[in-house]
DNA sequence: TGTGTCTGCCC
DNA sequence: ATTCTGC
DNA sequence: GCAGAATGGGCAGACACA
């Protein structure tokens, strides 16, 4: 198939929102594609180049790409940059500097096997080999081709589909309709592949799919939460639920085939050489010819027997030095379910059953220990289980349906999970100041702004600090209110007294008070609240805007430094 | 050889 | 990760 | 309720460059 053909289609899933004209359209580009395309297609809509588990990534994003289209157009990386963030999209600037071009024939495998050669280009000289080769694609596009293909590099297809929406082509293409994707799904989820899925059933049918199964070592798409805010409500929809406490660490993926192990995250990227100590605890501990295991992992700290912070749990996350790493932050692993035991799938078997044959599988704690489990009828013993967890210093706690199989790659309300700042009361939230906003992308780019720098005032200094970025918690309608009012005050350059290592797209007034929530305060390499020239300042995680505070609620009276530097010593010990 | 920029991926 | 929105 | 698209902090690694 052309690239420019398959663009076309592009074009008209782009311009769709209904999600079954997006389903026919796509199927009707699917149902043209040949069995020997079919899977890079597949991969090629998620602007991908292969599966989640395959490390083939283009390693070029929003800066590199820039100098790819300056060097094809013979623009300046500025011109382009200047375009980028007057669109709010690399793809629309490259379309506008390509307005003259013809563009060729090429193919899409062609467009694969060079995206593919990029991404293994490796080494010195990488950046600008990189670049060429993308600008060389770029001479053979016309614009709306050249739109399409530069948002590939991105991850950012525009185009309204996901993995649920072409399964759901797949199976209009070649099964009729779409009732038949359960049947394709049930497959992805075991294999985590989708080019494999349409490959497969494009050349095999049907029953080939279904063959498809679980298979050790092979990584299977995970199964998320929910959120509910409050204990009551999840007695309410649940009525009886498995509670299990929630760990901050990493979800890891455990396979055992006999002497050898293998490890996958939560995206299903392998991690085996990561984490030597859970390899050898694995071959120990479980008690299975071939197994699969659900875990939580986060480093440990064996003198004072407490789990350390996310901060420290992910510098395990590392290609280098990992025998010293596992040596100063060792870690465990929380198991939580299995999938698979002995040659036999467990995801069909209901979670009451998974878990006794868990506690089968794997018995005395060691490096890898058995979450505690405990079935929970009323509101009142979960509202205990949820406080007990979150005076441990945990996140909070997961509850699941009894009797729901492992729905693998669902977020559903089979699994729900109750965190501390869910629950709607006693929310330490924190009043910041903006400081600028930042020019959205995408469909922010209309509102005028995607995004605000705030801060809070440093009495110390009497100024401004940095604290956070805050990117979500408002609706469209307010987002385009708090861009009119920014540029009531803006200035053109930052005020004397705002203290900031980042630079936002228009900086304003410290006027504006907000009330931010956030589920933990962090040391921050690159914010400037409490940062010394000797200690690094404080951030938010995971921080959202809850509400505008009143005009009388001035910028001197947010939250200050000092109040900030106590809730960060207070927390986790409520 | 040290530092800064960029990227991908954890949450 | 959290949150909002169209369907 | 699902699916998708906006957005957050922060870590390690790969390169570029002085």
């Amino acid at each position: 198939m052309k690239f420019k053909d398959l663009t076309k289609y592009f074009e008209k899933l782009e311009q769709t929102s209904s999600r079954l004209s997006l389903i026919e359209i796509l199927s009707e580009l699917l149902k043209k594609t040949p069995g020997e395309e079919i899977d890079k297609i597949s991969y090629l809509i998620q602007g991908r180049l292969a599966p989640f588990f395959v490390p083939l990534e283009i390693g070029m994003a929003e800066k590199t790409v820039a100098k790819a289209i300056a060097q094809a157009y013979g623009v300046t990386s500025d011109e382009v940059t200047r375009q980028f963030n007057s669109l709010g999209d690399m793809g629309l600037a490259a379309q506008k500097f390509a307005v003259k071009s013809k563009g060729t024939d090429i193919t899409v495998n062609e467009i694969h096997k060079t995206l593919t050669q990029i991404a293994k280009t490796n080494g010195e000289g990488t950046v600008k080999k990189r670049q060429k080769l993308l600008s060389g694609l770029l001479s053979k596009m016309d614009p709306i081709s050249a739109k399409h293909l530069i948002r590939i590099p991105l991850g950012n297809t525009r185009l309204g589909i996901g993995d649920p929406t072409v399964l759901d082509a797949l199976a209009t293409a070649k099964l009729g309709d779409k009732t038949k994707r359960k049947l394709l799904e049930g497959a992805y989820n075991k294999t985590s592949d989708l080019g494999l899925i349409a490959k497969t059933l494009w050349e095999k049918g049907l029953s080939g799919v279904e063959k498809l199964d679980v298979r050790v070592g092979s990584p299977i798409r995970s199964e998320l939460c929910e959120r509910l805010p409050s204990p009551e409500k999840v007695i309410e929809k649940m009525v009886e639920v498995d509670c299990q406490p929630k760990m901050d660490g990493f979800r890891i993926q455990i396979h055992k085939n006999k002497e050898e192990i293998r490890m996958f995250s939560r995206n299903l990227e392998e991690m085996t050489h990561m984490f030597p100590e859970l390899i050898d605890a694995s071959k120990k501990q479980i008690k299975a010819e071939t197994a699969i295991l659900d875990t939580e992992a986060l480093a440990y700290n064996p003198d004072s027997e407490e789990f350390l912070p996310f901060q420290e749990t992910t510098k395990r996350r590392r290609k280098h030095g990992i025998a010293e790493m596992a040596k100063t932050l060792p870690l465990k692993a929380f198991v939580f379910d299995i999938l698979y035991k002995n040659g036999k799938s467990l995801i069909d078997e209901p979670l009451s059953k998974r878990m006794e044959i868990l506690k089968e599988t794997i018995g005395e704690d060691g490096v890898l220990i058995r979450t505690k489990n405990q079935i929970v009828k009323d509101s009142k013993t979960l509202t205990l289980l949820l406080e007990d967890a979150i005076s441990k210093g945990l996140e909070g706690v997961v509850v699941k349906k009894l009797e729901s199989k492992y729905e693998a790659g669902a977020r559903n309300f089979n699994w729900v999970k109750l965190k501390r700042n869910s629950s709607g009361e006693l929310n330490d939230t924190i009043d910041c100041v903006i400081l600028g906003y930042i020019t959205g992308r995408g469909k922010r780019i209309a509102f005028g702004a995607g995004a605000l720098l705030v801060g809070l005032y440093d009495k110390k200094s009497d100024e401004f600090v940095t604290v956070s970025k805050i990117g979500t918690g408002l609706t469209d309608e307010e987002w385009r209110e708090v861009h009119k009012r920014a540029d009531r005050i803006r200035v053109e350059k930052r005020p004397a007294r705002v203290n900031s290592l980042i630079t936002p797209s228009v900086w304003i007034k410290p006027e504006i008070v907000i009330e931010v929530l956030a589920d933990e305060i962090t040391r921050s390499p690159i914010h400037t609240a409490g940062k010394s020239d000797s200690d690094p300042g404080y951030a938010l995680r995971f921080p959202r805007l809850v509400s505008f505070r009143g005009f009388d609620k001035k910028a001197e009276d947010s939250t200050t430094v000092e109040e900030l530097v106590e809730m960060y010593r207070l927390q986790g010990k409520k």
